[in-house]
RNA sequence: GCUCAGGUGGCGGAAUUGGUAUACGCGCACGACUCAAAAUCGUGUGGGGUCUCCCAUGAGGGUUCAAGUCCCUCCCUGAGCACCA
């Protein structure tokens, strides 16, 4: 019965809500500051799981919280409706993509609102809308017209069952993030974005935000900047130096040969000095047959062939020194060659003992020679270089040996083009002749005016006219992806065929979608104005919200959608239509609920726990303060079924208390009810603050314990408790003040309650009193009680007392309001 | 291997930054109400003992009048990265 009523109170004050509209966010509100609160969109995978709700829920208490201190509080929701999982979901199912994703999102929207959070749903946004999708497209062509987006055909991580190319970002210990399929290498031609234009930006700007540390450190380590220097081994025989990279100029006496990794082009060019040729060959093939994984493995054994017929020479000593290939060099970072110094790297010393090469050991630090030393010191063996440090010797070998400083990134380019139907088309035609026009330039025409730089650096792909956005994604039927390595787009001929938007002649339309990561990097711009059709959203409204104030999301996030949107917001801002850098001011991570057993949740496990229960047997408040109650939020950890009845009694006591009639007596509200009232304020606002929802939770209950036991509790102080309630349990919330508080208006517009400073200190103190540092007594003094009272009083305690007798007091500790300590010894 | 979090009762967890370890909640036990049960309320609940005491915050050392908190050595769990020269 009493659960029915509070399903009932929920149901009546959500609707009020949504029908009067009391949390729909103005741009400005004449004395208040704004704040931009976010939670991470989901996307539509079927249900609201807990982990939304715990995602969700606690981050509109912080709402509410900050609302109550007086901001313009704009907490908007949308879906991240396009991309791989709603797809693969929808074709496991036989079902359109576009048809599952809209259905899911109704029923989530539906469970959201249950949730009773103070969004703002008329800014809901879902990027598979064409409105939406026109932006990201204009997006990408921002990007385009800027020189951030190139088209290359080079070895791509594929996975063979989602038929797509990946980011870097997306393979997960070389399996598909998305499906777990191993990923292979597959040559395709693909658009990228330039990220790696900003890596120093991306690196250095963290430094603008308050994020968690670890957040950050593995966003510094993805980037993984290394300042070295670019060494050339000129090579027997052959007109071109080797080129190596090497963060340890300072060991370059120490090497002893040099490494290619198997796809550098020297290997094939050197072809005809190679004796060996047969063999490589063969290392070659074996190479390129291993996957990812196999081929990054740390465990097996190095492996490599060496190139017979050939040499290079260490510019440092002069000697002829053995060329190798082997595949733990890796292709993509550096110039894809190495030289190896093996006393004093690891992986150069493996190598080396299997294939006898010597080691030269060139620091002086490095004493057993059964093993390397990774570190720096004194240089030893070293010619004129013998004797200096590490640090100084790697400037002066690299310029002794004309080397070049250089830093290097392992960051790689942002692969956004998908094989995939289910993604915002990607706005571009390819033109013939405009290919030819831009290679071949008649020296009269000025083509750099009639192109763009997008268009200059990619000939023949020509952007779509703005006007002309958003290129629809057609209907299509079949929208499978296809094995070929195309997009199932390029079947739809009334889309692919089309007139160029330069010279008006035939072209066709790029059939590749964009990573739905694309559509997720702006869309906290759109919330600010998301119904314009001019612009992807105004100046000036950007600039009343913008940057985010707050943004709550899963921690699996630090470095794919962070990182994009943080690159994507700096490439805006140099185009001047941002007038900030980093888009996140601060960041917090709520942790992961695991299933009861402590395993993550699956449904194979059997393990999920269902909200949707959970809010029909207990409703919306219960789950909302139990979700907080249960532990530290950035923490998470498994879910305890049983203690939900907990505050289930608590939220019961509340109404009991409140709805309960104050005694009509003249009596006072007893001086400690009122100093734990206080205290209650100002912790549970300072807890919500950080975050802390579950201390402050349980500060509440103290209060509400202490209120029951009290003689009187005066009205004011009963209407505050229910307001310091109301973040986490709206409705109730609101449903005693309208009713037994018989207040006006909505509690969510009410201001934080204010704290009386003179009632945050306890009158009565209780003081520790120790002998040698061991309790042995407590009493009870007035607050800022002195050294010499509780001396006194501490000495007259039975208890204490009688353990002074006969002693020699030779020192006393006192912490005001805290602590008396007396070290004695016999007298 | 490297980096970052953590390790406190039967369980989830507190501890104002060096000052009463175990707040708050779950569970459990006993009691009240009831014919009875549920619900509710009350009391108790780290371990031990010779019951004016001793021992306990992953293990072991150290600093201090005083250590969950600081320092050193080690063990375990979780997360991330991983042949990046």
């Amino acid at each position: 019965m009493k659960k029915n009523n509070q399903l009932r109170i929920e149901k009546k004050w959500q609707s009020e809500w949504k029908k009067k509209g009391v949390y729909s966010a103005k741009d400005t509100v004449a004395g208040k500051k704004n704040f931009y609160h976010l939670v991470m969109f989901p996307y539509p995978s079927g249900n609201l799981h807990i982990g939304h709700w715990y995602n969700f829920a606690p981050a509109d208490v912080y709402a509410r919280y900050i609302k109550a201190r007086g901001y313009n509080v704009l907490s908007p929701i949308g879906f991240d409706a396009f991309g791989l999982p709603a797809e693969n979901a929808a074709i496991k199912r036989g079902i359109h993509p576009r048809v599952w994703t809209y259905q899911n999102i109704r029923t989530m929207v539906t469970q959201l609102e249950r949730m009773g959070n103070i969004y703002d749903w008329s800014r809901m946004l879902i990027t598979a809308d064409p409105e939406y999708y026109r932006w990201t497209q204009w997006m990408f062509l921002e990007l385009f017209r800027r020189g951030l987006a190139y088209r290359k055909k080079a070895a791509a991580n594929w996975c063979p069952s989602c038929h797509t190319v990946l980011a870097n970002e997306q393979v997960v210990d070389g399996r598909c993030e998305r499906c777990g399929s191993e990923v292979v290498q597959k040559e395709i031609e693909q658009w990228l974005l330039k990220i790696t234009d900003y890596a120093d930006r991306l690196i250095s700007d963290l430094d603008m935000v308050d994020w968690p540390e670890k957040t950050k450190i593995m966003q510094r380590n993805w980037i993984g900047k290394s300042e070295g220097a670019v060494i050339q081994f000129s090579i027997s025989n052959f007109q071109f130096p080797i080129k190596v990279f090497t963060t340890r100029a300072d060991t370059l006496f120490g090497c002893t040969y040099l490494v290619l990794a198997p796809e550098h082009a020297f290997v094939q060019e050197l072809k005809e000095s190679i004796r060996n040729w047969n063999e490589v060959e063969a290392y070659l093939v074996q190479t390129r047959k291993k996957s990812d994984l196999q081929r990054t493995d740390l465990a097996k054994e190095k492996t490599g062939v060496l190139l017979q017929g050939i040499e290079a020479t260490n510019p440092a000593t002069g000697k002829k020194i053995p060329i190798f290939v082997a595949d733990y060099v890796l292709t993509g970072y550096g110039t894809g060659a190495i030289m190896a110094v093996p006393a004093h790297d690891e992986r150069d010393f493996e190598f080396a003992k299997k294939f006898h090469m010597p080691i030269v050991s060139v620091i002086t630090s490095h004493k057993n020679p059964n093993e390397f030393y990774g570190g720096e010191g004194t240089l030893i063996n070293s010619g004129k270089f013998t004797g200096m440090s590490s640090e100084q010797a790697r400037t002066a070998i690299t310029h002794f040996v004309g080397g070049k400083q250089q830093t290097q990134y392992r960051l790689r380019d942002w692969l956004v083009s998908r094989q995939r139907y289910w993604g915002a088309p990607i706005p571009l035609v390819f033109c013939a002749a405009c290919k030819t026009h831009i290679e071949n330039p008649k020296p009269k025409t000025q083509s750099s005016k009639l192109y763009s730089k997008g268009e200059l650096l990619n000939p023949g792909w020509i952007a779509v006219n703005e006007k002309d956005l958003p290129v629809t994604l057609p209907n299509v039927k079949n929208y499978l992806p296809t094995e070929e390595g195309k997009s199932p787009l390029a079947h739809a001929q009334s889309f692919v065929n089309t007139t160029c938007p330069r010279c008006g002649g035939k072209a066709v339309r790029e059939t590749d979608t964009m990573d739905t990561f694309m559509c997720s990097s702006w869309y906290f711009l759109r919330y600010t104005d998301p119904h314009n059709n001019k612009t992807f959203a105004d100046k000036k409204k950007m600039k009343s919200w913008l940057p985010v104030s707050m943004y709550i999301g899963g921690a699996e996030h630090s470095v794919m959608h962070l990182l994009y949107a943080r690159f994507l917001t700096k490439a805006l801002y140099d185009a001047k239509h941002l007038s900030f850098k980093e888009p996140f001011a601060r960041l917090r991570h709520q942790g992961i609920i695991l299933g009861p057993d402590g395993q993550k949740m699956s449904k194979s496990r059997g393990n999920v726990v269902d909200p949707d229960n959970l809010v029909n047997e207990f409703g919306a408040d219960v789950v909302r303060l139990y979700l907080c109650f249960m532990g530290p939020y950035e923490q998470g950890g498994a879910w305890q079924p049983g203690g939900i009845m907990g505050v289930e009694r608590f939220l019961k006591r509340v109404e009991a208390f409140i709805i309960q009639k104050p005694a009509r007596s003249k009596l006072k509200t007893p001086l400690v009810v009122k100093q734990t009232y206080y205290q209650t304020v100002k912790k549970v606002g300072d807890d919500i603050n950080q975050l802390s929802f579950n201390t402050a939770v349980s500060a509440l209950m103290i209060c509400l314990r202490s209120f029951e036991e009290a003689s009187y509790v005066e009205p004011e102080l009963r209407a505050g408790f229910v307001q310091l309630l109301a973040p986490f349990a709206p409705h109730l919330a609101q449903e005693l003040w309208s009713g037994a508080l018989g207040c006006k208006g909505y509690i969510s517009n009410e201001p934080w309650p204010a704290v009386r400073k003179q009632y945050l200190q306890n009158s009565q103190v209780s003081i520790v009193c120790q002998i040698n540092g061991k309790k042995r007594a407590v009493i009870e003094v007035p607050a800022g009680s002195d050294k010499e009272t509780v001396l006194t009083l501490a000495r007259t305690n039975e208890g204490f007392q009688k353990y002074l007798l006969d002693q020699e007091v030779i020192r006393i500790i006192f912490v005001p309001d805290k602590i008396l300590n007396l070290i004695i010894k016999p007298r």
